[in-house]
DNA sequence: CGATAATGATACGGATCCGAAACGATCAGA
DNA sequence: TCTGATCGTTTCGGATCCGTATCATTATCG
């Protein structure tokens, strides 16, 4: 079930996507704002600011700031853990799911439109 | 001889190279600073400011510090055109090469590990 | 020559991000 | 209770980036 994928098309699909990502006017999000959006939506829940940054190996602060961003583009929302209260659960949107689909649909049209490069 | 992906490889796929991305270190570039080394590395030069902008879709001064933090980073590097002094021949580097090459390596090895999903 | 156009770089104010350190709030255990 | 650990946030100085407007340099053409 392993994808077949040559470099060069691999760069092509890339770059054609970053292309299409800029050019969509939406406010491109940086490598890391990418990465914990994605691990959001994919990764089974719950999410806390803590594991988020083990994940991606940064550290809490840049979680924080990335929420506060995403958060205003309503791409995920906060909410406090009532267990214990110090932990905030990181909650999926609609705009975000929505966002995330957009991407999904983006990269398989161009995948499809890739030649045997 | 299209690639056949579906929405959730893509997902799995884009998130897997983020995150390696992210770890490895390497000063992660924005989505504008991917998209200008790529088509420099992709699409036939020569390749100038301008042309860039306008395949982007954004303004000049956006090419103008790409290209200075990547030539700090010693991934492209600049050159008076001789024929036309006005303009500046954006050149690719050994260091540049080596980085996309990493990258396309990065992708198809990721996709590789993607399960049916 | 002189006027106009084109190119890439720069100035500017404002926004965002970084890593390190400190902070307040909350929990756990003696 | 109270001491220490844990959690997420905030602060700090410094760096980067943005879009708009302007700049110096160079080319073009009458």
């Amino acid at each position: 079930m392993a994808l077949e994928i040559r470099p060069s098309q691999a760069l092509r699909l890339w770059r054609q996507v970053h292309l299409d990502l800029v050019q969509d006017g939406d406010a491109d999000l940086s490598a890391r704002q990418t990465a914990i959006l994605l691990t959001i939506y994919l990764e089974l829940p719950p999410h806390t600011v803590r594991g988020l940054a083990q994940q991606l190996g940064v550290t809490k602060p840049v979680i924080t700031r990335a929420l506060d961003t995403m958060g205003k583009l309503g791409l995920v929302s906060r909410k406090r853990d009532d267990f214990d209260r110090r932990n905030v659960i990181i909650q999926r949107t609609v705009a975000g799911a929505l966002a995330v689909e957009r991407l999904a649909d983006l990269i398989v049209q161009r995948s499809r439109e890739l030649g045997a490069g």
